[in-house]
Parts: structure tokens; C-alpha cells; sequence
DNA sequence: GTCTATAGATTGATAGAC
DNA sequence: GTCTATCAATCTATAGAC
């Protein structure tokens, strides 16, 4: 509890800014917005950030840890790889009127800054890298055929195609049947 | 001819705007940009677009006329409509490069707009009905087994999939990979 | 650590002479 | 249709009192 009323503000910064730059974009969100969503003074922003590209970085930190949670979750509660795998798709189908809405939040903030923030999309890469790297850890355990990093990055690449079509034409029956295709694919393979 | 000097002002803008929505982004584009690319004078924009909504309009349109243009040059030297939907996966290859470095121009812009956007976006996803449909034709001429629509929108995701994923770790080697994958997809489906 | 006030640059957009 | 000049608003960021 060291430090609790600041810490407290600037989580309060960190979890507005997460749903602001989801739900608008990075560029498209201003400090106007982040303050008013937060409700701290203007110029206080900055004792505990340097600059917007810091509030980002906070945010992917932020968003690594919360993901790295549900995966350790998986873990624990599933013992059988294949099923923390179909797991990983279901998360998809809990999820969907968001990413039908905004998209995924990984893959938008990474196509975002992909463009021309390569130092930026550096860090967000990390919440990819998370995902690649775990997946191919269950694939393995799985005893699945071809090369475990291929295949999760194949699978990733699925997830991400379903949720932009999803988002493209707001289109959750799409989503529910590219996802059931998706856990069929997961138990052959 | 009519209006030649006008149109190829406007033209010029056009262009120059449809490059740098596509490598910075739509918000990331200020009007300082697209005036230095085209080299007009600053007001002088307005003559020939009321509004920033306004250029990415014709952006919009002037893609729809060049990927029209490009379906119906396959639809011309191709009779057989499997091979015409190779050529699409194909497409996907030959633009290897540009899509690594920023993303699929279609996917990425209406990934944006999709957020906060939605009269624009409502634009921008003639895009995707354009393949979409002329996808969904192509695999009903192939006499595929399932609903053309579904099958259609299961192999833009694909695509989109693909090119997000191949943006993001700015990786040739695995779109190359993938896209091998779904000719193969096409050719038994 | 919180607040007010504001700097300095840039934004999208306009007016009006030529 | 082109150009200069400039608007009002907004942007990120800073200074300094409390």
C-alpha cells in the first residue's frame, strides 16, 4: 500500500486511457479525453506520465499483465493442453460484442502503430509475442504435428481474420461459426 | 477532357491522400501533409474537397475503381473461376512487401473508422463487399459445396488474417506460407 | 501530489484578392 | 481555379503557486 493515493490516480489514468485508445484509437484520443475520463486536472497528467507515448506503454504493461492472469488461469483450471487451447477460442466467442463493436484490441493497436510508430508497435508487439509464445507452448504439449510455433502463429492469424470481419460488418453469427470451425480444426490437428 | 486542369489537381490530391492514409493512417494525416505531398496551396484544397470526410470519400472511391478494374481483368483472362480466386490469394503474394510494412490498405482503414467512425466507415466497407461479393460469385461458379457468402466471407478473414498478422511481425516468410496454404484450401474446396 | 494558468505549435477550415 | 493571410479551436506539454 505504499504510495496508495498516487498509485490510485495513476491506475485511474492507466484504465481510461486502455478504453479510450481501444475504443477510439491512439491518434484519434486526446489528453482532453483522458483527463475527462479519469477526472484529474489537465497538467496533473504529467507528474505521473511524461508524455502520451508513456500513458501508452503504461497501457500495453497494463493489458500484458491482465492477459498473462487469464493464461495463468488456463493453467491451472485445464490440465490438458488442447483443452487450454480451445480455451483460448472460446475467449474469443465470451468477447464478442466488444471485438464486434472495436475490434481486438491487440490487433488494432498493433495495425495502428505498425504504420508509423515502429518504436511504439515494438512494445505492443509484446502482447502478441505473449500469446504466440504460450500457444506454442500447449501446441507442443499437445504433440501436434507440425512445427508448434508455425501452427501458433497460423492460429493466431485465424483469430485475428475473425475478429476484423466481425468488427468490419458487426457480424457476431460470423464470429460463432468461424470460432466453431476453429475448435473443430483445434481438435484434429 | 473536360475540366482537365481542375481534375488533375484534384487527382493529385487524391492520390497523394490515398498514400498516406494508407501508411500513416487516417488521423495520423493532417491536411499539412496531404498539401506538401501534392504541392497546392494550402486553402486551395477547399476548392475541390469541403472537408477532410470529404477526400477520404474519394479516396474510397478512387480504390473501388482500381480494384474493380483489377477483378475484371482476372474475370477477362481467366475463364476457369477457381483460378480467378488463386488470383486473389495470389494478390496477397505479389503485395507482400507494402502489406508487411503497413498492413492491408482495406483491412487497416476500416479497422480505424470502425472505432468511432461509423459514417465513414459505412464507406470505407464498400471495399470489402466488393470482394466479398465478386468472391461469393467466383466460388458459386466453382460449384463449391457450401453457401458461397459464408465461404466467401471465411476467405477474407483468411486473407485479413494473414495480413495483419504478416504486418505486425513484418513477416514475408510466413505470409508466403500461409498463402500457399490457402491455395491449397481453394483448390480441394 | 494537486491545482490553475498558459505556453507554443498545429489542427481543420475560411475569406477574399487576383 | 490559384494564391496569401488568417481564423478559432485544439493539441501536447510546461511553469509555478499551493
Amino acid at each position: 500500500m505504499l504510495q496508495a493515493k498516487g498509485e490510485k490516480t495513476r491506475n485511474e489514468i492507466i484504465e481510461c486511457a486502455k478504453n479510450l485508445f481501444y475504443h477510439k484509437g491512439f491518434e484519434a484520443t486526446s489528453f482532453s479525453d483522458i483527463v475527462a475520463a479519469a477526472q484529474v486536472n489537465r497538467g496533473n497528467i504529467y507528474h505521473h506520465f511524461k508524455s502520451k507515448d508513456d500513458i501508452l506503454r503504461a497501457v500495453v504493461d497494463q493489458r500484458l499483465q491482465e492477459f498473462a492472469a487469464l493464461l495463468t488461469g488456463w493453467e491451472r483450471r485445464l490440465s490438458d493442453p488442447r483443452e487450454r487451447l480451445i480455451a483460448f477460442v472460446h475467449m474469443v466467442v465470451s468477447r464478442q460484442d466488444e471485438l464486434a463493436r472495436y475490434g481486438c484490441p491487440i490487433g488494432s493497436l498493433n495495425t495502428e502503430l505498425g504504420k508509423d510508430r515502429p518504436l511504439l508497435q515494438r512494445e505492443a508487439r509484446r502482447l502478441f509475442d505473449l500469446f504466440r509464445d504460450w500457444l506454442a507452448r500447449q501446441l507442443a504439449l499437445s504433440g501436434t504435428a507440425g512445427n508448434s510455433q508455425v501452427l501458433a502463429l497460423h492460429l493466431l492469424g485465424r483469430a485475428q481474420g475473425i475478429a476484423l470481419i466481425a468488427h468490419v460488418y458487426g457480424d457476431r453469427t460470423f464470429l460463432l461459426r468461424e470460432t466453431a470451425e476453429l475448435e473443430q480444426w483445434l481438435r484434429r490437428v
